[in-house]
DNA sequence: GGCATAAGGTATGACGGAGAACCATTGCTT
DNA sequence: AAGCAATGGTTCTCCGTCATACCTTATGCC
């Protein structure tokens, strides 16, 4: 009795340990089960991710830290109050106070009491610029799948944004462009960022924008941690300014070429510093 | 002191009712908050989305329903055992119990005991032909976010197929392309949906991949309103074939061109129905 | 026929997180 | 100087969910 192991319940991961990522319902084809029509060579794993990344609490940490990789609330900016971003996240104001606790010990951000306090940005103790950090931190992430994804979504946004560009919608992309002209070196990356989100607004889709929100802030992580050479950013500024001035010119072809140069540049870039 | 509507908590909703949604954080711009830099334009929205969409079962709910309506399950497919389902999605099994406990309500699946037995597809007594159905789907989805967000993952992944497309990877498209030649009337979206997900999944990226399967998703449950005509099937045999063999032929520029033809056949075609 | 096995079905205790109410602090307005 | 309002800080309770264990049913194999 005491040495047999019951075909337990709820960790079938302890008996077959591999089975999830990798393999995956071989067990489909058992005997008995009549399968109908074709049976797809596609696996279930694209939709089958867990629902849930981490807890809530992991979850609203990494949407915050996201908040901060985009530049989207600069150094000295106030997050919005704790109540408004627990809404907003969908969690607790306790546990979205725990998120903030872990970033006030980490010295990104800062609590002040009293009307007109807040939660502010302290400008950056983070982005600890270094070649061992890059690759701890390519460990954790999918570099191939980050930079394809952005190329991918990138040059969609553009074309989307060529064919249903609006007057205020001009206005807008020229400022964010004049905006990374005028950027000192330390603010580059926040503008440059502005500028390709405001692209991704302009697309014309919401989804399209979250997704780029979310693996831009991977890259951004990402270049925090090779240097930024003045020969790349002018690089950079001429491809910016093409990519705006085929979006005003409507011309959609023109608009995703270019785009998809511009992030070919930083994918062999990033690449480089990674062979 | 019974009158006093206290300045309560948790609830700002109530004292500044649409202010979430559409305006949120003209505090920014409160007097005593220093705006390094710029001050963008960009929202904080696109970030700042609900960590979790629903409660656990609403989220597991919403991504079985994709498996079945993405067809990765055929009718009479047999879905993975609760205790591995659970395990993959990161739910107890319990909760995914509940969700089961739902489709078996509404019909959709069967559950069988004993060895060899599990939960079951039954044959779609769901997808309920009718465009006053498409009317209160299109209340739902974003129709313009969902044809344009699929555009451009398609004609991207398309054009990453292209690129990097490996033997094997060639054969499994071939496969899958002829599968749909061969596929009868009822069978014709599900092989439809299954060439499109092959190829997401050869883009080499997994978020492009996953990305895919949740947008195509949305689609079936929007197409699966309106008739299937024979004609547009013909049409969108032949893109079909077109796209494959640029990306065969390793045609980037090709693949992406035909793939955004056949998209906007379908944008058409819906956005008529809905006109 | 009997047993092992794999699947669904059921019950329970512990815990994380949500929601609500309250307190404490600050600065603007009057 | 007083009051108000908006913010962070704290505490409490309750519900959903998880983990675990066990029961029941059906099938194949010996």
């Amino acid at each position: 009795m005491a040495t047999r192991r019951r075909a337990d319940d709820t960790r079938p991961a302890a008996t077959q340990p591999a089975a999830r990522v990798g393999g995956g319902l071989e067990a489909l084809g058992a005997p008995g089960v009549r399968e109908a029509a074709g049976g797809g060579p596609a696996r279930l794993d694209a939709v089958l991710r867990p629902v849930r990344a981490g807890n809530g609490f992991e979850e609203a940490l990494e949407q915050i830290l996201q908040l901060l990789r985009l530049g989207l609330v600069p150094p000295g900016g106030r997050l919005p109050a704790e109540r408004e971003l627990a809404q907003q996240l969908r969690i607790s104001r306790v546990t979205l106070r725990e998120v903030l606790k872990v970033l006030q010990d980490q010295h990104m951000v800062e609590s002040r009491r009293g009307r007109y306090g807040g939660t502010f940005v302290l400008p950056r103790a983070f982005a600890p610029d270094g070649s061992d950090e890059l690759a701890r931190r390519v460990a954790v992430v999918d570099v191939e799948d980050t930079l394809r994804f952005r190329e991918v979504l990138e040059a969609g946004a553009a074309g989307l944004c060529a064919e249903g560009l609006t007057g205020e919608g001009g206005g807008r992309l020229r400022a964010a462009l004049s905006a990374t002209r005028g950027a000192r070196l330390e603010d580059y990356r926040r503008q440059d960022t502005l500028l390709h989100l405001t692209l991704a607004e302009l697309s014309g889709s919401r989804s399209l924008a979250a997704q780029y929100a979310g693996v831009r802030a991977t890259l951004n992580e990402l270049l925090d941690c090779i240097p930024l050479l003045v020969r790349n950013l002018e690089h950079s500024q001429h491809q910016h300014a093409a990519v705006v001035e085929a979006v005003l010119d409507r011309d959609a072809d023109a608009a995703r070429e270019m785009m998809r140069e511009h992030c070919g540049g930083t994918a062999a870039l990033l690449r480089g510093f990674l062979s």
